[in-house]
DNA sequence: ACCCAGGCGGGCG
DNA sequence: CGCCCGCATGGG
């Protein structure tokens, strides 16, 4: 047990790193009093709880962390060593991008485990932010593992998941994504080292993500960039689709093939970043499909 | 009641 | 290949 704090001095919005549809955002507790931002979420040394005012992070943890080990969490989860600056001036290509990263200054891309964010993007195919959220609890309190002293329980490891049937992950509002919850349990326990994808290129990481029935290419470069910290990964999904054509092709439909190679070139090395600040904005504008 | 949701795999042409 | 369709279920 203990308390620290993080003086910030860059641009950061905890909430909405948090709340963007990044996977904290599907298993984290989040609370506002007054102006202050504060989470907690469970990892397996402990729990850790943040609270943010605009100029310091407070964080405190229980468990086996000590201060030095909480505060690298803290700062590798949230991405606070990330130059915001540096990252600006590269994806701040137009007046979008320019109000996108205005709207939501300090936004960053989280870091989180491959087995969650896998688990939490297959279960985001066609599908709501708030009924994902409402399966992730499920699945946590149903088969996550209790800690000590705490009434907080562990995400599940594809291990424990692999023990529920079909139906039973079916009932706990996987819907028809059940089958592919239980295929990814049983190949990450079997045949996939999620830890292995760390060191693998970008492109050879995603192939090999993308064994897994229910993971494809929108899944897989969700993993990607939440989860293996590669920049270049450029989810796109129906709003990344429906912004692109709007802002910068004038409503034509396009495929997904050429989006990626639109995003490549315009963003390198942070298509990633990019994708965030547009995902979060077009949803705020509510850009429709005509 | 009705439409939609951070897509995907499979089947068909 | 590329296109198209069904899919469990609940939120709005």
């Amino acid at each position: 047990m203990g308390v620290n704090s993080i003086r910030i001095n860059g641009p950061f919005d905890m909430r909405n790193s948090i709340e963007s549809g990044q996977p904290l955002t599907f298993h984290a507790e989040c609370s506002t009093k007054g102006k202050n931002f504060h989470t907690k979420y469970v990892t397996p040394k402990g729990v850790i709880s943040t609270g943010f005012d605009g100029k310091l992070l407070k964080y405190s943890w229980e468990g086996s962390y000590n201060r030095k080990s909480a505060k690298a969490e803290v700062e590798r989860r949230f991405s606070i060593n990330d130059d915001m600056e540096s990252i600006y001036s590269r994806i701040n290509t137009d007046g979008f991008m320019e109000s996108a990263i205005s709207a939501y200054n300090g936004m960053r891309v989280t870091k989180n485990d491959p087995w969650e964010t896998t688990l939490c993007f297959i279960l985001s195919q066609f599908n709501n932010i708030k009924r994902i959220r409402g399966s992730v609890k499920m699945l946590i309190n149903s088969y996550g593992t209790p800690l000590e002293e705490s009434d907080a329980k562990l995400f599940p490891s594809a291990e424990q998941i692999r023990e529920a049937s079909i139906n039973d992950l079916m009932r706990h509002g996987a819907g028809f994504r059940a089958k592919y919850i239980k295929h990814a349990a049983e190949y990450c326990s079997d045949n996939l080292d999620l830890d292995s994808l760390h060191k693998m290129t970008y492109s050879d990481a995603k192939e090999s993500i993308m064994e897994i029935n229910g993971v494809g290419d929108k899944v897989a470069d969700c993993i990607m960039l939440f989860a293996y910290n590669k920049m270049e990964a450029f989810p796109i999904d129906v709003w990344i689709k429906r912004v692109l054509e709007a802002i910068y092709f004038d409503g034509k439909k396009k495929k997904i093939k050429e989006l990626h190679e639109f995003a490549e070139e315009k963003w390198p090395g942070l298509e990633g970043y990019a994708q965030q600040y547009l995902f979060w904005h077009a949803r705020s504008m509510k850009i429709k499909v005509k």
